[in-house]
DNA sequence: AATCAATTCCTCATATTTGCACCAAATTAA
DNA sequence: TTAATTTGGTGCAAATATGAGGAATTGATT
């Protein structure tokens, strides 16, 4: 996973319960006694996800949580000791933000961070190229909204399947490579799933069908995977290099 | 000030150039690549502000100037290449409230896009998709106060449960995308793990009965959860939800 | 205790998606 | 060429997702 969450809390003992606790999951963390310590990194070095304490010396949690804000998106967990606080927080408009009212199970707020984190990359995805950072990507005349879920064909609305959307935002997001059919098992049906390795090939046929009017194509390549291809380039490359 | 720009343009660099300029100003931005792209995503979540290119690929500025215009009186600023005083009027015809030839100033362009927002707020009062300070927040004919926790339909009172008021905030606020059922378990009902609960379809259900006679809809997203939308606009693309 | 509103749970009906069997077609190797 | 393997297409059944109605539960108030 190897993310990196910054913490600001001037109380030692909970940041490194925290530390202990997120690392043992394989979380890089840093701590910072105060908030303005931890903008202060954030600036100059960005990190995944932020954990603020609201009550800290200095700038309050609420202060930096919106200095943050007018650069980045990047999730912010709040940390509230009062209750008073967290109905303030509710009150506001977070977006994407969470909070937790100390005490707290420390369990609880790594799941959370493991959910927010896993949202972050649904929403944002991990795209070679392309991708405009408002939540497009495109090939062809295909658009994929990352952000609604919706995909497009020419301007046109274009239905697609759970499992299908999941296959071509992959397959656009690596649209300079082949695919095995592993790889894809992997990363669309996941590692757990005892699926027949002939699903995929299910999941590309009715792809295919239903971009058959557009500028892509699945080209096959035999005996290794898939590659998505504009129509005009008809014989994408065959064999590419790695195979497994 | 938190206002949300969309601008189309297919050139990524001016795009990008145009949102670091406005982000810098402390402006929400939102790039397309296409004219059209912006008119689907404006239909199903207006903004405040939007920057128009006139040469694109598929529908031209001008048609989408007014497709847009048919609906609404949001500013808009068009960019043309060409420096003919032909597309200077034919804009302004179209109700375009300004226009900027290529090569321009960003600099210049964002003091423009503050004063057409000035004025616009002068005229209109607030009209703003997001939240205004008063904390009022608002889609298609439905208010939330979010200081009195009120909501009004037509201006008509608006009774809602706490958990369809918690619901109906949060879809307002996230207009712009998607959101999982879980994220909903996670955000309003504050479960951590998956639990196998159709709370949230619940809730959903109440309160899709309760704006059945407003411009918004809850849309359903196929596998994956909900999205408001308003419902004058589900015209043209008949199937536009039901894709993920 | 009785009542009421809000929420959750349950069941059923329906629609959609997905996995798989089976066979045909394509590709490779011999 | 033929045989073996891989891939693609059709159709169907199982699994899953959704929505509606209403019953059960909770919690507050009378």
């Amino acid at each position: 996973m190897d993310k990196l969450i910054y913490i600001a809390d001037d109380d030692d003992n909970i940041r490194n319960l925290l530390k202990s606790f997120l690392e043992r999951e394989e979380f890089r963390c840093i701590g910072f006694p105060t908030g303005d310590a931890l903008l202060e990194q954030y600036s100059n070095s960005p990190c995944d996800l932020v954990i603020l304490d609201v009550m800290m010396p200095g700038h309050d949690g609420f202060y930096i949580l919106k200095e943050i804000r007018k650069s980045s998106n990047v999730p912010i967990i709040m940390l509230t000791a009062k209750d008073s606080d967290a109905d303030y927080i509710q009150g506001l408009d977070l977006g994407s933000d969470d909070y937790f009212t100390k005490p707290f199970s420390p369990v609880k707020l790594v799941s959370k961070v493991k959910s927010v984190l896993k949202r972050q990359e649904e929403l944002t995805g991990k795209t070679s190229a392309k991708e405009t950072d408002d939540g497009l990507i495109s090939f062809a005349d295909i658009v994929i909204n990352r952000k609604t879920k919706e995909a497009t064909l020419s301007g046109e609305p274009f239905p697609l399947t759970p499992n299908e959307y999941a296959l071509l935002t992959y397959l656009i997001s690596n649209r300079d490579r082949a695919i095995s059919r592993t790889e894809l098992l992997d990363k669309i049906w996941g590692y757990e799933t005892q699926v027949e390795t002939r699903v995929a090939d299910d999941t590309v046929k009715r792809l295919r069908k239903k971009i058959s009017h557009s500028g892509a194509r699945i080209s096959t390549i035999w005996g290794y995977g898939f590659r998505l291809v504009t129509r005009s380039e008809e014989d994408g490359a065959e064999g590419e290099d790695s195979e497994d």
